[in-house]
DNA sequence: GTCGTAAGTAAAGATGCTTTACTCGCTGCT
DNA sequence: AGCAGCGAGTAAAGCATCTTTACTTACGAC
């Protein structure tokens, strides 16, 4: 038996009781994708979308060709070629001759990105500590984000494998 | 303490358990909803993406002008009036003339949109209960799916209110 | 040498939105 | 009656971000 009856004081019927996990997902993930935009533009990294950070982490671990970078951002190499091209114009990447020769080109993070993605990760970290504050009413502290957690590595998991396909920012 | 030893029999450092909640929850969400059109695309309901069934629920209840539309959605009235346009070529929306007069036209689905509604609604409960067979190994089966339910509830309702902004098809 | 392969680039097209700017039908005032 | 104004709807252009198609270039194998 959970805490059900306790989640929500209110009379009436609750909309969001009824709501389909798939869409709470939905609902959860973008509220939060968009509470971590906000605050990182408030802390002076603006300018850049979500997908701009996910190309940081996939680039983050010394830096990949922009075909390989396609290959885990699960776009085009074009898509690619494009992303890094802008990236490059704005300061957060450069292009190195690549060690392994041929038409290769490492990109590689600049100190700006660097610092972007600690911005961010402080971001994230501060937001998850937030939720698993007001999560679980009733249980100790921090259990709740825990089981969270742990339901939906799984979920992932069974769905898409490990690791999971990447992440694309449009459904 | 929970069951997440026994989550993953394989040796070494687990990727998604250091992963952040935020990322997490798109991957939950992105492979849920990859799933869902995949199956409806199987059951003869293809060529219609989330969105359009976005817009579906939307005007489940009556219909609406597609002005109303557009806010339900949250995007300006010209999107949601090519929606309407390409729904009303496709057979799946009518747009009739509206009870209050003025330039207003009310519109409301057909029958395939219903039987759409209802394929999708199947579909998305099916998945669930897949769902809840597959988590919380060791628990009474539904127990996890119903703990994630209410802590998911609870963080789209603090972040977002009720009832939650409306799903943006990109982020 | 030349052939195949993979990386990169170039250009056009598709998509799904927004922005800007208009027209039309009604209400309410004077 | 006449007209100001508002909100619904429409039209067209612009824009961002991707894909598709097609090419060029560097290298290794044989």
């Amino acid at each position: 038996m959970t805490d059900h009856a306790t989640a929500r004081p209110e009379h009436g019927p609750d909309p969001l009781a009824g709501a389909e996990l798939t869409f709470l997902l939905g609902w959860a993930f973008q509220l939060l994708i968009g509470e971590f935009t906000a605050r990182l533009e408030r802390a002076g990294h603006g300018g850049l979308r979500p997908a701009h950070g996910l190309a940081f982490q996939a680039l983050r671990a010394g830096g990949a060709t922009s075909s390989e970078l396609a290959q885990r951002l699960g776009v085009t190499k074009q898509a690619a070629g494009q992303l890094v091209d802008e990236l490059e114009r704005r300061g957060y990447v450069r292009r190195e001759p690549h060690p392994a020769g041929g038409r290769r080109r490492l990109v590689v993070l600049t100190e700006a990105a660097h610092r972007h993605l600690e911005a961010a990760g402080h971001v994230l970290r501060t937001l998850e500590a937030e939720v698993a504050g007001r999560l679980g009413a009733g249980k100790e502290p921090g259990a709740a984000l825990a089981g969270l957690r742990d339901e939906l590595a799984r979920l992932v998991r069974e769905l898409g494998g490990d690791p999971p396909p990447p992440l694309r920012p449009v459904w």
